[in-house]
Order: structure tokens, then sequence, then C-alpha cells
DNA sequence: TAGGCCATCTGGTCCT
DNA sequence: AGGACCAGATGGCCTA
């Protein structure tokens, strides 16, 4: 439905307001290339044009008959008057600046999320898609961490948070670690390979599985189609950031758990199944649980297991924070 | 210079 | 009717 039926191509060049260039300085050839571009991506616009030229050629021909006298004229459209044209331009404009400031908030809160995920730069700025792909491997490793119980194992979470990155972000994410970029190598489909010498490498071998890949992680549109995360042998590379290495360092181990635990506002739950489906965000509270209160319903979709051994006690908010902080303490220094 | 990223404008759709 | 949201189009800027 068109709502500006008076559109013509001046006044739409002139809407283009917040442009840094006026309709004059476009080059002639340039203003009729956007004007056939805005014609085929506008066809409703472009009968309308039409039909306002129909009808004023209608009126110039029609308006008297072969006496000369003035014609009876049945209903027909009313040609927007003056008055309309402005308020449509201003609805327009208004629009417009509602847009601009939606997308203002859109970016101050991508900005803000920079800001909570490792490897915050203001003078080399993540791009807002490596920003969400960052924030979700982030979360996912967290998720790891705290399911997992024990300080984090460096290297594996490193990978994790490097996954689907581009190669310029995995070497942002390594830099800000200290580690050797050139040991994250992001392969052609995004896979982080570490590549760093071992004395353990490959014992552990990609197993198939997509059990260490981020939800979503092979159909989400922020996703390039990587393959399930690979586990990589890592060795005694990772010590030093550790005050006392991991007992069971020689390799990250599966537990069995199909997908870690989630943690929203610091209620925990295991899940199994599906991941959740993350653009009806308004559910969350509906459908997650702490294991041990017994609110999930009948039928939630996520159910806690029973073989899981949740490392924390149910004030898992603070010690969550704990953990967080142990962990953001090796990234914002 | 090509490609990536971004801001902005714009019209369509949905919802209140 | 009007606002929010969305996606497509476009042009500017930057970098490899």
């Amino acid at each position: 439905m068109l709502t500006l039926p008076f559109e013509e191509p001046r006044v739409m060049c002139e809407l283009r307001f917040g442009a840094s260039y006026p309709r004059e300085s476009l080059p002639a050839s340039l203003d009729q290339e956007r004007q056939r571009n805005s014609d085929r991506s506008n066809p409703h616009m472009r009968d309308t044009e039409d039909d306002i030229s129909d009808r004023e050629e209608d009126e110039r021909e029609d308006d008297q008959d072969e006496n000369g006298l003035p014609k009876k004229r049945g209903p027909r459209k009313k040609k927007p008057g003056k008055e309309q044209v402005d308020r449509a331009k201003m609805r327009r404009q208004e629009a417009n600046a509602r847009e601009r400031s939606r997308m203002h908030g859109l970016n101050a809160a991508l900005e803000s999320l920079r800001k909570v995920v490792p490897c915050y730069s203001k003078t080399q700025k993540l791009s807002k898609i490596e920003t969400l792909r960052l924030a979700k491997n982030y979360i996912w490793a967290l998720s790891e961490t705290l399911s997992a119980g024990k300080r984090p194992d460096l290297l594996a979470f490193v990978q994790t948070l490097c996954k689907g990155l581009s190669q310029p972000t995995t070497n942002l994410v390594a830099g800000c670690l200290q580690l050797n970029a050139r040991n994250f190598l992001t392969d052609h489909n995004g896979e982080v390979m570490f590549s760093g010498r071992s004395p353990y490498e490959a014992v552990y071998s990609y197993t198939g599985s997509d059990m260490n890949s981020p939800p979503g992680h092979s159909s989400s549109a922020l996703d390039t189609g990587t393959k399930p995360f690979r586990h990589y042998g890592y060795g005694s590379a990772y010590e030093p950031y550790f005050e006392n290495p991991s007992p069971d360092s020689e390799s990250p181990h599966f537990d069995g758990q199909l997908s870690p635990p989630m943690n929203f506002n610091g209620i925990f739950s295991l899940k199994h199944e599906e991941p959740p489906d993350y653009s009806k965000s308004s559910h969350y509270g509906m459908r997650y649980c702490a294991p041990g209160r017994t609110a999930l319903a009948p039928n939630s979709m996520y159910r806690v297991s029973p073989e899981a051994r949740f490392p924390y006690d149910l004030h898992v908010r603070s010690q969550s924070f704990q953990a967080q902080g142990e962990v953001n303490g090796s990234f914002h220094n």
C-alpha cells in the first residue's frame, strides 16, 4: 500500500536530508540511475506517479466539454493538497529520525556488548558481526567453565572464543591473552585450529560430535558454516596462566553432557535436546529453571539431567560473578 | 581498486 | 493512524 502518493523524484532526493550530499551535487547520470533503481524497487511508486501525471493530463483535457463549458465531474480521487504533501514529508522525516534513533540505540547496545566481551578496545573496534559472534562464543565458553566447576582451561577457552571468528579477530583475542596468534589459525571454513607444537598434539581427535559447538552454530545467521569444534592436543603452554594447573589438564573432557548449562539471570538449568529459540527471548523466564527447583512445567522443553552434577549451589549468582570475574581478569587488563 | 563495514533512507509489514 | 521493526538499496570510508 502506497502511503506517499505525492512522491516525485525531486521530493525523494530532498528527503535524503541526512545524506552528506545535496541532490544538485549528484552527477546527472548517477541521479538518473538512482531514479531508475528507485522505480525498479518500487513499482507502486512508478504506478502512482503515472497515475498522477495521467490525472493531470485528464484535468487539462477534460476540464471543458466541446462547448468550452466546465464538464460535470463524477467522484474522483482527490489530488493530495499541499498540506497533505507537507504532512507526508514531515512524517517521512520523522520516521527517518526515529529510524536513526533506533539504530543509534542498537549501536549503543552493541557498544555496551563490546565492552563486556573479551578484547574490548576503543581503537580497534570489533565489527558488529564479530562482536555478536564473540559474545555468543563467550557465553558458551563461560557456560562450559561453570559446568566444569573448575578453573578454565585457557587454550580450550580461547579456542571456543575464536570459533567462527575472522582471522583478524582471532589474532586480537589471542593478542589480548598474549598468546601466539599464529597458534590459532582459522582455516577456510572459519574453524579455529591450534597449530602450536605440543607433546600432547592431537591426543583428542575430532569426534564429529557437535557437543562443543555453541548452540545453533551450524545454522545461525551469525555463523559461517563452520564445522564442529575440534579438540586439539595442548600441553604446557597454558600453564603460566594458572596458579595451579588443572588436574586434568591433559585434555578437555566430555562428560556426556550434550550441551552446556545455561545461565539466565543467575538461574541455571542443564538443558537437553534443542537449543533455545533465541528469537523468543521473552519466554526464557518461563522455560528455564534452576535444578532442584520444581517449577519446570511438565511439558517444558528443558529438563534437568538426573546425572548432571551442578558445581554450585543455588547461590549461583554471586558465584557465577566470581567465576566470571576470574575469567574476565584474563582479558580486561 | 575491490571488498568489507557502516550509516542512512526508504517502503513494506505488523501491531497497538 | 502511527510507531516499531525489518530488509533492500545506496554511497562513503577504510584497508589490504
